[in-house]
DNA sequence: ACGCTCCTATCGAACTTCTATAGGAGCGGG
DNA sequence: CCCGCTCCTATAGAAGTTCGATAGGAGCGT
């Protein structure tokens, strides 16, 4: 019943901000989560079941590495890590981010 | 094949664009498709499989009032006007943009 | 009469994100 | 030692948005 993704992010917002999350060093499945909700001051909270679809999206499109590790807690965890494309992709959607950001913003203040 | 909205505009943005390009008085379809173009400095085209569906949403959702009439072309056309509803919402929308947009600009700056 | 532009409209495909659900494995308390 | 809690990954199903293609009527100029 109702309301899913306005109650949360923009759409095609949260590659970006899982690319960027990944920017600083490898992070397991939910350490991104919780960096972005950080990074964002918590703005966004980037629930499993968009979490985790995501990443195997973006490990498919080549833009993510994975291996098994241990996360902090002993427990066993998947460590992605961005690859070259992935820092290319996030380079590009950066640019659109601020082209599109530029643009409603004009629109806005007119 | 491929390619929706990606080549486009963010999605949830369709909404308050139309909802701005409504703020400064009536129009009709392709009108608003105009102004939005305009608006965005050709960033944003809204096509006709957009637009239609969107108009006829916001009306049933009671942002907008419609009436028949003629275009500046003599063309018979449906004039869009935003309601009451459509301006309280138009400033909801527009907060809720500034509040994703610093939120997203400040994760990219860290 | 013909084609072009203007204007509205709908359908089906494609994609994203959400909610809900599931389960394994370490860890601490009783 | 067992039970429940947290951590971690994962999938299925649903909902909703936008896009491309397509359609058609009506005015206008040639």
């Amino acid at each position: 019943m109702g309301r899913q993704q306005r109650s949360n992010l923009l759409q095609g917002t949260l590659d970006l901000l899982i690319l960027k999350a990944l920017a600083l060093g490898e992070l397991h499945g939910l350490g991104i989560s919780r960096r972005v909700e950080q990074m964002t001051r918590g703005t966004f909270a980037v629930k499993p079941g968009s979490l985790f679809p995501a990443l195997h999206r973006m490990e498919e499109a080549g833009w993510l590495s994975s291996r098994w590790g241990e996360s902090e807690n002993n427990r066993k965890a998947k460590f992605y890590e961005l690859t070259k494309a992935g820092k290319a992709q996030l380079g590009a959607e950066k640019s659109e981010w601020d082209r599109i950001s530029v643009a409603i913003q004009c629109a806005l203040e007119s």
